[in-house]
DNA sequence: AACTATTTATAAGA
DNA sequence: TTCTTATAAATAGTT
């Protein structure tokens, strides 16, 4: 949709290319978006720059759910606190849902009236310091969550290789006495190569 | 782009809805694709039919193979870019390595002499601009290599329950003739459990 | 960053 | 569902 008809090939030119990405981009991402609200599905999308940039749209249903997700379980913490007044001083974990439901609230009621134009530098100045502390916390949540993939991922391999350890010992008995017994010719589908895989270390290095 | 213009709301009709959503869908693939071959970028589109139903497009054949991209061009790169002096200028697409150089010495400027005060709005501006742009890539850059763990793991695992299998298989051999010979008793570690550990789900759910 | 000639996507109809 | 067609929207090349 040009002036000319395009031809589906990476484009050689870089600085076209640049343009290019930067505008198909921007339509994908707001096709998606159409497409998350008209049909009503959940929609998630992931670019990467060839620099390793990130760009990404992720359709609001899921921060919907999220949302009720935490009113849900501060609700229960509120029940679990019940009959204390001060509440953050016995559960000080708590302040942090709050504030992001506070947070979303306040973002709804935002986009319900387009006023922000209307609000005091206090106000901004207020709704600025949230924002920031619910962007450090998400991404430290992320940070944590990605972590504990790795950890878990690293504590399976060691007990895979522990494992295979146990395996291997277990064959290289078997065939030390296949000196004195024909019986387990065949079997084997490592006869000359007791080791499938070179040693490798143990663990991937962390993030620097 | 049809006999109307839409107004960006879920549509109500279910039929419709259903009609649209199909229709946009398949559109939003095929600009997926595009964006991803024309620009040489990696993209990927996941979307949630109502009904659960999963549509996924994903550019390149698996992720390991990006990330061996990464790698290899990221090494290329610093060789190139060796003994030359002006790196910039013969491959701008080093531009981000070196802008992040450029703020640092910049930084370290700042800290030598405490001229902060000094700057004026214009200045402070700027500098603020490059700090989230230094920002901003560093986080991508974690997430990605973060991601890059996780997933060199998932493969790793991937190859020790293969092999694991094998040997697993070998074993079992080995005990189905055990009706015939006594020469084993006493080998093997796991007479009565030859799985030793309950079968997993091959690998770990990522983030949400 | 804007503009505009074209192509492309798609809403409605068949 | 699939095809057609009129029209809206995206965008390639230009300024």
């Amino acid at each position: 949709m040009g002036r000319k008809k395009v031809v589906l090939k990476r484009i050689e030119d870089k600085s076209s290319r640049q343009v290019t990405f930067s505008k198909r981009r921007n339509g994908l991402m707001k096709k998606a978006r159409e497409l998350s609200i008209l049909c009503d599905v959940q929609v998630a999308l992931i670019v990467f720059s060839s620099r390793g940039k990130l760009y990404e749209f992720c359709s609001g249903n899921s921060l919907a759910k999220i949302l009720e997700h935490h009113r849900s379980r501060f609700k229960e913490e509120m029940k679990t606190s019940k009959g204390l007044n001060d509440i953050e001083s016995y559960h000080p974990e708590c302040a942090n849902q709050e504030s992001h439901v506070e947070l979303l609230k306040l973002v709804q009621k935002q986009l319900e009236g387009p006023n922000i134009e209307q609000l005091s530098e206090t106000d901004l100045a207020q709704l600025e310091k949230k924002f920031n502390t619910a962007l450090t916390y998400t991404r430290s949540r992320k940070t944590q969550l990605m972590m504990e993939s790795v950890m878990s991922l690293q504590e399976k391999e060691r007990m895979l290789r522990e494992e295979n350890e146990v395996l291997e010992r277990e064959i290289a008995a078997v065939k030390n006495s296949e000196g004195r017994t024909e019986l387990l010719i065949g079997l084997s589908l490592h006869e000359n190569s007791p080791l499938p895989h070179p040693p490798q270390p143990a663990t991937l290095r962390l993030l620097p």
